[in-house]
DNA sequence: CGACGTTCCTACAACGTTGCACACTAGCTG
DNA sequence: CAGCTAGTGTGCAACGTTGTAGGAACGTCG
């Protein structure tokens, strides 16, 4: 049925190892020969079949991106530019949806699927420090975002506390002096929530202003209608604000929703600010400003670091003990985009960027394996 | 280095083929043994190597999805939905983003990465009826979307001109009488594009509505972008309207944006309705009606004709013709969601679904193999 | 002139799994 | 008692590719 090597070697008049040498770019071949099996190989429309390539080689050429959901737009946007980084190296990339939960984010570290690809990058939400053994494991692993540090893996993480306090700054260098924060998990000490609601709080020490915790609302999930739920709750408590620092750019569109239903204006009343900066951002109505984390060089990064690590893997051979590399932690740069929602620009006008955060890569040395 | 069947064997005291009995659930195992393998498997961690397996048994247990962008919410919550579809009939997903190029979707059809997985799903935007040989392929294939109708493979779609036909008949029952159109794609005679805007002229019809080529807004790309630029341009030509239904919701908030910032008030000026019934619409100030042309329902009907059609490729054997299952189309139910921008509820309100179109399936005899 | 290097090509043996054929035991049927 | 069927397990030969080792032809150099 399936054309193969052998039928190609076979109308080429050569070995079969020939034309996988010619397949796989091995230079010692004459020229007429390599024409002759191209032209075999074209003729009777032969591709390589991977599955046994990939048994022979011990490699896949995939990688997996284990994300909670597509269907929020921070992940769906992180997958499309960690699938153009993948795709720009030869490589393809498999999405696995967690939907948050710990049995499917155990399940990506050890489950069925975890031989079909070469490494993993993994955004966990249920999974935390307590867990940190769960991350120990014997093939490469990226982590991104704040629930896990520590793990014996290149972790690539945005500077939550810092950008958090930068656009709390920002609000108060509006002259807004009541800032709500939307978003919070009381009493959870890892993650982003508590990295960013750290942020919060020294910039308001930084600002000089009283941290008041009726201005903080909770919302576990941080979807558009928590938000929107969060905000209604706080409005109808009569708590009185002039800014909103919404944890994600969905609770901020969802806040956005709230405060429209209660008839106030932003930014006229309220200052709006969110984190991510999703495309929604731009066109949500006023149009919103956010942190932008630096979400392309976070999905090019990580994929950069994995195929570093699975290139290395490759060398262990007898050798035993090898010398792999140190891990890294990579915290690209971020920024605060102002738009409408803070009033730093009138609509139609381009944004503006009001705030610089810089980033950096840290080396951490190797654990002892396990 | 890796733990394989033979160890297991070994280790349980029997033949490689009986762990694989085993891990295959061939029934006719004493309990006993079974129970051996088992913990043997348990202790040395075994995991079926997926590349020998597929190499055996010429299967992968991957699909393709293929779509133009990821980062385009429509497409976000069908991969999510067709991930979640796949993985129920423990199946797994690859996707590949085509950006909408002719190159790109061409190479999913024939390319590199065919080989990889077992189908494909394929939404093309790019491609159209003059390509059709390009989907007489010799492997399941289920295209989605209304550019290619026709080609020898299971198609799923919606029911356009019904559902914007039904769209613009709502706008028109609220006393709308100046309905503008944004998206459209001049001079095209396939696709979404041609299809809603002809359903729209329907509409126009049934409702006794005159069309007005200055009611027509073209928007190449349906971005939100597009949709502001196209609103804006039709608002500041000084055309009179009182309500707009955008081909997509991307363009729908897209000129709620620029109507917004045309102070002019929705629903109260003007009502809007989109097309797709993405998350979002729900959370925009104020919140999008559209049509919800069944998207949970396409992912899941796409997933199950093909791997129907994936089932049935393995029987061909000897047998030579076969007798190949004829083709099939499907379209699902599709119904309009009432919310505040057509002034179908007010703020807070759950949304009200206005009417329903009926879909169905229709078997298309198998065209000859070429 | 023999040793050695380059260039070009090939044979063989895996990689880890599963399909197929078959062996053997028990119990049952005609 | 021969001949079934159901139940339980094994051995062999692939699946299509690539790594390793090496052979043959042709210089080139001391």
């Amino acid at each position: 049925m399936a054309v193969t090597m052998h039928d190609v070697a076979q109308r080429a008049g050569v070995s079969i190892k020939t034309v996988s040498n010619v397949v796989n770019g091995y230079p010692y071949i004459r020229a007429e020969t390599k024409q002759r099996v191209e032209t075999a190989i074209d003729d009777l429309g032969y591709r390589v079949n991977m599955s046994a390539r990939n048994l022979r080689t011990r490699r896949t050429g995939l990688i997996t991106l284990a994300v909670p959901e597509l269907s929020l737009p921070y992940f769906a946007e992180l997958a499309d530019a960690v699938i153009s980084a993948a795709d720009a190296a030869g490589w393809t990339v498999l999405i696995e949806q967690t939907s948050a939960s710990r049995e499917r984010e155990t399940e990506v570290l050890s489950g069925r699927r975890r031989h079909l690809t070469d490494g993993l990058i993994f955004s966990p939400l249920a999974l935390g420090p307590d867990d940190l053994d769960l991350f120990t494991v014997d093939f490469p692993l990226v982590l991104l975002g704040e629930r896990v540090f520590g793990a014996p893996a290149d972790h690539v993480t945005m500077n939550n506390v810092a950008a958090a306090r930068a656009a709390t700054l920002h609000l108060a260098s509006l002259g807004r002096r009541r800032i709500a924060l939307i978003g919070a998990h009381e009493g959870e000490r890892v993650g982003s929530a508590a990295l960013r609601t750290a942020g919060y709080r020294e910039g308001l020490e930084a600002a000089g202003l009283p941290f008041a915790p009726e201005l903080v609302g909770e919302a576990g999930l941080w979807h558009r209608s928590t938000g929107a739920e969060a905000m209604s709750r706080m409005l109808d408590d009569g708590v009185e604000i002039d800014a909103v620092f919404a944890l994600n750019d969905a609770l901020a569109l969802g806040a956005l929703h709230a405060l429209h239903a209660h008839r106030i204006d932003v930014p006229g009343d309220v200052a709006l600010i969110g984190f991510d900066d999703v495309d929604d951002a731009k066109f949500s109505v006023p149009a919103l400003s956010s942190v932008d984390p630096g979400r392309d060089q976070i999905a090019h990064t990580a994929v950069e670091l994995l195929l570093e690590r699975i290139g290395a893997t490759g060398q262990g051979g007898a050798n035993g003990a090898g010398d792999p590399a140190p891990f890294r932690k990579v915290v690209p740069d971020s920024r605060i985009v102002g738009r409408e929602s803070t009033g730093d620009v009138g609509a139609g006008e381009p944004c503006r960027l009001v705030s610089t955060q810089a980033g950096g890569t840290e080396v951490v040395p190797v654990r002892a394996a396990v």
